[in-house]
RNA sequence: GGCUCCGUAGCUUAAUGGAUAGAGCAUCUGACUACGGAUCAGAAGGUUAGAGGUUCGAGUCCUCUCGGAGUCACCA
């Protein structure tokens, strides 16, 4: 099949159209759509574009070309028109081998492949305390991203940027350095991104207690007396100077960007303990990733790239893109583009971020070839990317038409955003024991944890509720998230779609243990709604894996799957399967569910869902 | 203040410019001694923030107003 039906339909209204009325429609003008379930039809022509080119009435235009399709095209059954709109029953024929077709096709609703490559980056952690919440939004989303950019045909390699260096991982350094006593993630039993975090906060803590030790001193009763706003109390002005405070009065301040440049001068006593620490962190983000099940092609390290963009900068600089200032300050003018003047390159030739992210595009596309670039990273950095892309096409980069910002809003909890100082920050380690647990507590209610792979099926139905739950939502959508009411299991749910493929798979089990026979299925032709319900949205499947590609937006998927589970629970409901009187029926009715748990088990696939044997 | 994004039932949300705005949760009512009830059916709940405009047709596009968020560093 090389053209899809609704392609054949485009052509056929636009035939019908250039016959009947003597002029021509491009087919891709033609709006088909799957007709809306209170009527009777298929796929629906919409016809209001035409009747002024036909000079006659809307139900009028609609009759002569559903009359002219029911003639011409051997699919189109019949026809009914409401209005404006063309109603278009498919044969039963189409149906049949279309049912056939989606179960001995074992890629289907997967494209053929482009051999075009992409790039998806995402998680970009810290390695200085370890993952949160708002790093499992953005890991399920890459992940399932790159699997559905992989099912539209594309070769995709996933790709992670390692925050490795800078200020933050020198504060858990120097704090496990003067309040360690020699602990190791080993000796103490802790895993080591949450041990070297540890030291990350017990840094912030001294600070704090440095900070108001100082607010007590001469010094800073001066600071405070030559600084204070008229409308400022104390406590806020105090609060406001933190940073500069840090910077300027601060030993541990001072500490630590003593230390910040022994590791820029690659001193090997600080060099061989920011390995060691770093060390710890990847074996408890390995622990973290292996859990939530997603991987990478390709790791980055920051350490390696923070240097990079200096070509980039002198490039721009020749093109005549980038203007150097009296200072020596490189800088780029986008306020033609609605956007500001930014700076490129420091005075004293140092990169700052952009200038790092330049020479980091310019460095994958050398490794990769990578025509199309997809960063994961939250909406707050819009802005950045905004400018970054908008440099990177002024450059004229061969890869600068691919690029995509798949921007997601932030996660907050219902007190606002989680903060590391204040300790609100919903560990990612926890959350997963968290949805397991509540799995466990669930299916003991309901009597039944036993089997051997009963630990198995909980961990695949915990975290398909969490999966499901950060998936189903628009990605841009700012997400609150409530640890008291944590993820549901029942109504609009991953364990809800779960639990259909799981009466699937019974049914599944029954036919392989008595060995039915599933041959009389093709004499099956009385179709039921809640079957064509079925085979409709089965049909939708292939669509909605290219929409979701094409709009990187992979909650397309996720309500999809829904949507198919929900027709399912109510064919299931409604009708017999095993038990139908006719073995034409019985047959079909078992293809169709093997169809829809396969689709079921793709779908959520690409969401990096599994489906239990049994819940 | 400039720029960007968002306002849909009490809550969480869906809807390539197309038919009576579709779900889930919560509330109320029904349906199993099983082809598995983590299910199904029903009730109730909407001026799609507000006002104009474009269109045969607007939750969707344009303008303004109101409300919210983000950003506007030689930080990352």
């Amino acid at each position: 099949m090389t053209m899809t039906i609704i392609e054949r339909l485009q052509q056929a209204v636009s035939q019908a159209i250039e016959t009947l009325y003597g002029e021509p429609i491009a087919a891709d003008k033609v709006q088909i759509a799957p007709t809306v379930s209170e009527f009777t039809g298929d796929y629906t022509a919409v016809v209001f574009p035409f009747v002024k080119l036909a000079k006659k009435a809307p139900d009028v235009v609609g009759a002569e070309i559903g009359d002219f399709l029911e003639k011409n095209v051997p699919e189109v059954q019949s026809f009914n028109v409401i209005k404006g709109f063309l109603n278009l029953e498919l044969s039963t024929d189409y149906w049949q081998r279309f049912l056939q077709n989606a179960l001995s096709d074992p890629g289907f609703g997967r494209r053929p492949r482009t051999g075009e490559k992409v790039m998806v980056e995402y998680s970009s952690p810290n390695t200085n305390k370890p993952l949160h919440l708002g790093h499992v939004r953005n890991c399920l989303l890459g992940w399932s991203c790159s699997q559905i950019l992989d099912a539209a045909g594309h070769d995709v390699v996933k790709a992670q940027i390692v925050n490795d260096r800078g200020v933050a991982i020198c504060k858990s350094m120097l704090s496990w350095q003067k309040f360690g006593e020699g602990k190791t993630p080993e000796s103490t039993g802790i895993k080591g991104d949450h041990f070297v975090g540890d030291y990350y906060v017990l840094f912030e803590q001294k600070t704090k207690e440095e900070y108001e030790a100082w607010q007590q001193t001469d010094e800073a009763r001066a600071v405070l007396a030559a600084n204070l706003k008229p409308e400022q109390s104390e406590k806020e002005f105090f609060k406001d100077y933190k940073n500069k405070w840090f910077n300027t009065h601060s030993s541990l301040g001072a500490e630590v960007r003593e230390m910040l440049l022994r590791w820029e001068a690659h001193d090997p006593d600080t060099v061989a303990l920011w390995r060691q620490m770093n060390g710890w962190v990847y074996q408890g983000f390995d622990a973290t990733y292996a859990k939530l099940g997603v991987d990478f092609d390709k790791l980055y390290y920051e350490s390696d790239t923070y240097l990079l963009g200096k070509d980039i900068v002198d490039d721009g600089l020749k093109k005549g893109v980038f203007f150097r200032k009296d200072d020596g300050s490189v800088w780029v003018n986008l306020t033609d583009a609605g956007y500001d003047q930014k700076v490129v390159l420091r005075a004293d030739g140092t990169s700052v971020y952009i200038t790092q992210d330049l020479g980091t595009a310019r460095m994958r596309y050398h490794d990769f070839g990578c025509k199309s670039v997809v960063y994961v990273v939250a909406d707050e950095q819009n802005y950045h990317f905004d400018v970054l892309f908008e440099v990177l096409r002024r450059l004229d980069e061969p890869y600068a038409a691919g690029l995509h910002h798949l921007s997601y809003g932030l996660v907050e909890l219902p007190t606002g955003r989680m903060k590391t100082r204040e300790g609100t920050v919903v560990d990612a380690d926890d959350l997963i024991e968290e949805v397991i647990r509540i799995a466990r507590e669930q299916a003991a209610e309901r009597g039944g944890t036993e089997g051997p792979d009963a630990e198995e099926n909980l961990r695949k139905i915990g975290l398909g509720a969490l999966k499901f739950f950060m998936i189903k939502v628009n990605p841009k959508r700012r997400m609150i998230f409530n640890p008291e009411e944590s993820v549901d299991l029942q109504g609009q749910t991953g364990p809800y779609i779960q639990y259909s493929w799981v009466r699937i798979n019974g049914l599944m089990q029954r036919v392989k243990k008595e060995n039915v026979d599933l041959s009389p299925a093709a004499r099956y032709t009385d179709f039921q709604p809640q079957e064509k319900e079925l085979l409709k949205a089965l049909h939708e499947y292939p669509g909605v894996v290219l929409t979701a590609a094409n709009e990187y937006d992979p909650s397309h998927i996720a309500n999809y799957c829904y949507n198919l589970a929900k027709s399912y629970h109510r064919f299931w409901h409604d009708l017999s399967v095993f038990n139908a009187d006719a073995p034409a029926t019985r047959a079909f009715r078992l293809e169709l569910s093997r169809a829809v748990g396969k689709v079921l088990a793709a779908g959520m696939g690409l969401l990096g869902i599994e489906m239990p044997e049994r819940m």
